[in-house]
DNA sequence: CTCTTTGCAAATCTTTTGCACAAAA
DNA sequence: TTTTGTGCAAAAGATTTGCAAAGAG
C-alpha cells in the first residue's frame, strides 16, 4: 500500500521478473490523477486514456488493472455494478469504505481504521499476508426509501443523486 | 435477516405484491439445508436442483436469487472467484465475513460483530437501511507465500487446502 | 538475444431479456 | 380474471485468450 512513482513501480515489477511499459505506467498516472472518491472500470479507463489523445487497447487495460491488484497497487471493487471498478490502495489515512444502495448503486465512501485492525488481527490468527480490506454495506439509501421501495419502485428506479453524479462525472473526469 | 419458513417467505412476498411459487420455496430449501461455510453460484444452485431429481431453469434461478438478494433473505458474494455466490443471509450470530486467497480463491469465515455495528452506525449517520454487510479480506494464504508468490507462482496455481475443498465439495452439496 | 508484453480479433462465460404459456392471488 | 412468474432460446455484456509482432532487460 505504498505511494508510488514510475520509477518505484518499474522497480517493484522487475524485482518480480516482470517489466515496465509505457502502458503501466500511464494507467498508474489515471489513477493518481483521478479526483477523490472516483474509481474506474476497465471500460472507463480506456476511455479517460484516449480522451487524452492517447491509447491502450482494452485487453492491456484488462491485464494491466488485475496485474496491479494482484501486487496491491490497485483495489478491485465490486459495488453491485455488473462490474469491476479500480481505484488506488492508498494507505491509511486515505484508506476507505464504502455504503452502496442496492436499487440505485448511489456509493459513499467512509473511513473507519478499526476495520483494517480487525482485518489485520484475522490475518494474523490465520497466517494470511494481507492485500487490502473492504467492507461493503448493502443499504437502501434514503430517497428510495422515501419512494415506497421495495414495491413501489421499478427495478431500474435511480435516486436524482446519483442521475447528477453521472452528470458531474462527463466533466470532472481528469 | 430473519430464519424464514416457507410461510413466512410466503407472507413476505405477498407484502410486497411478489408471489410464492414451488421454485422459490425450493431454492429457500437448498440454501437452508446447505452445510455451513457452504456458497453456491446460480450455475452450482441449478446443478443441486438437478442432482435431486427436480429442475428449475437457469434464468428462473437468477432472477430468483437477485429477488431473494434484495429483500434481504440471500447475501451476493464476490469472492474474487468470477461469478457471484450466494448463502443464507443469517442473523446474529450466524452473520460472518469472509478472507479470500486472492491467488487460490482459498476461503475462509470469521465472526466479527463490531462490523456490524460500525456498519450500522455508519448508515444511521446518513439514513440508509442496511440490508447486508460484507467484510472481504483479500489475502495471500500461507501456502502460496511458501511456495513463493508471486513471481513463482503460475496464474492458475491453487493451494492443496483448495483442491481438497473441492472434492469434498462433490459429496456434501446437501 | 531472450522472454515478456501488446494489440487485434475471436472466443468464452456469466447474466439478462423477449415472448408465449402456466400459475398464483 | 388479472397480473406475476417460468422456461426456452437468443442476446448482451464483461472479460479472457491465441497468436504474431513489438519492446524491455
Amino acid at each position: 500500500m505504498a505511494n508510488y512513482t514510475a520509477s518505484s513501480l518499474k522497480a517493484e515489477l522487475n524485482s518480480r521478473g516482470w517489466r515496465m511499459t509505457p502502458q503501466r505506467e500511464k494507467i498508474l498516472h489515471v489513477f493518481q490523477n483521478l479526483p477523490k472518491g472516483n474509481h474506474l472500470s476497465a471500460e472507463e479507463l480506456h476511455a479517460v486514456v484516449e480522451k487524452r489523445g492517447e491509447s491502450i487497447s482494452l485487453s492491456t487495460i484488462y491485464r494491466s488493472v488485475k496485474l496491479m491488484a494482484r501486487m496491491g497497487i490497485l483495489r478491485e471493487l465490486e459495488l453491485a455494478e455488473g462490474h469491476k471498478h479500480y481505484e488506488l490502495n492508498q494507505p491509511y489515512p486515505h484508506h476507505h469504505h464504502h455504503v452502496v444502495c442496492i436499487q440505485c448503486n448511489n456509493t459513499i465512501e467512509f473511513r473507519d481504521d478499526t476495520i483494517l485492525k480487525h482485518s489485520l488481527k484475522q490475518c494474523k490468527k490465520e497466517g494470511f499476508q494481507l492485500i487490502d480490506c473492504q467492507l461493503t454495506v448493502m443499504t437502501i439509501c434514503p430517497e428510495a426509501l422515501r419512494m415506497g421501495w421495495p414495491s413501489a419502485l421499478p427495478t431500474d428506479w435511480c435516486c436524482t443523486r446519483v442521475i447528477s453524479q453521472k452528470e458531474t462525472e462527463q466533466d470532472s473526469q481528469e
